[in-house]
DNA sequence: GAAGAATGATTCAACTTCTAAATCATTTTT
DNA sequence: AAAAATGATTTAGAAGTTGAATCATTCTTC
């Protein structure tokens, strides 16, 4: 287990992050991914243990492939994630019984209980990150943020050798 | 080399990451860093490789330890990313005169022109991450991230032990 | 101005995260 | 019943990153 030790001396914002869109959404994205993490430890699990929890409540995916393909990850690291949550007591697996192939994976309810305690946090994080807006600012942001997730779509694509 | 193979069944956004704001800028910010990495394939340079390039364009950073800071990442990374960038003729390092310890780096003319396509590109896929929003939008959108971005500092911390 | 502390670049070993490919079980198709 | 497809899992390995150690140079201070 490591924490974040004592912090080299903070520099500015760099210009070359708040001259072109893509940069800062990739900026933002990141900062928020960092302090989560970071604010997660408290609760003992990382920023994509916190995401998978978050999907499987939400969206209760079928499958473990279809765990992995909401969270755009490959399936096998799936197996490793959901053993984690599994010995942690936070998720389970049940073998879909009109396909035995499936693992219907769905939260314990100390995993709901941790999910919104993580919740809590990941408001916390997000309203610390967004500090510089105003309240009306905040959820203009909030909803173009929004209109804009909203019509993507997820995909996990393969790495292929090219010929 | 590797590029992006056929697409799996693309999955429709989960509602987990329409429900609050931290998941939504992560994922945002995934999206364009993803896209915005197999768009500058092209280019022949890595999503890396462009940030480099456009802070040391607009910061002109002093030593290769400021570039560090201003990328949130470790010195150590810089030395093999610089020497890519030198290797392809895209950056150069010069010693400090006045200072010998430290090392300036700068774009070749080479490496202006191709950051001038790069941000072009960069544009593009910023465009087509944020597709469902109208002119209008994109622009309140672009003016509120620049305000988040631009109030917050970047630092590099270090993984430290917990005792 | 010499000795020691601080700063910057670099190398190296290790760690984390992730993926492709292969394997096995189960279901679907023919 | 055989073959193909689908889902979970294991294994080996790639990619990106970091901490610590090392060397050169500059700064501090006596």
């Amino acid at each position: 287990m490591t924490t974040r030790g004592p912090a080299e001396a903070p520099v500015p914002m760099p210009k070359a992050f708040a001259s072109r869109l893509g940069l800062m959404l990739v900026r933002v994205g990141d900062e928020m991914s960092q302090r989560g993490q970071q604010a997660l430890e408290e609760l003992g699990i990382s920023g994509r243990d916190y995401t998978a929890l978050a999907v499987i409540a939400a969206d209760q995916p079928r499958s473990q492939l279809e765990l992995a393909r909401m969270m755009g990850k490959a399936p096998a690291l799936c197996v490793a994630l959901i053993d984690e949550l599994e010995t942690a007591g936070l998720a389970q697996r049940v073998r879909d019984p009109e396909d035995r192939r499936r693992s219907i994976v769905s939260l314990t309810s100390a995993g709901e209980q941790l999910l919104e305690r993580a919740d809590a946090i990941a408001d916390e994080v997000a309203a610390a990150v967004l500090d510089g807006l105003s309240a009306d600012e905040l959820g203009a942001f909030r909803d173009l943020t929004r209109r804009a997730v909203t019509e993507t779509t997820t995909e996990y694509q393969a790495d292929v050798a090219r010929t």
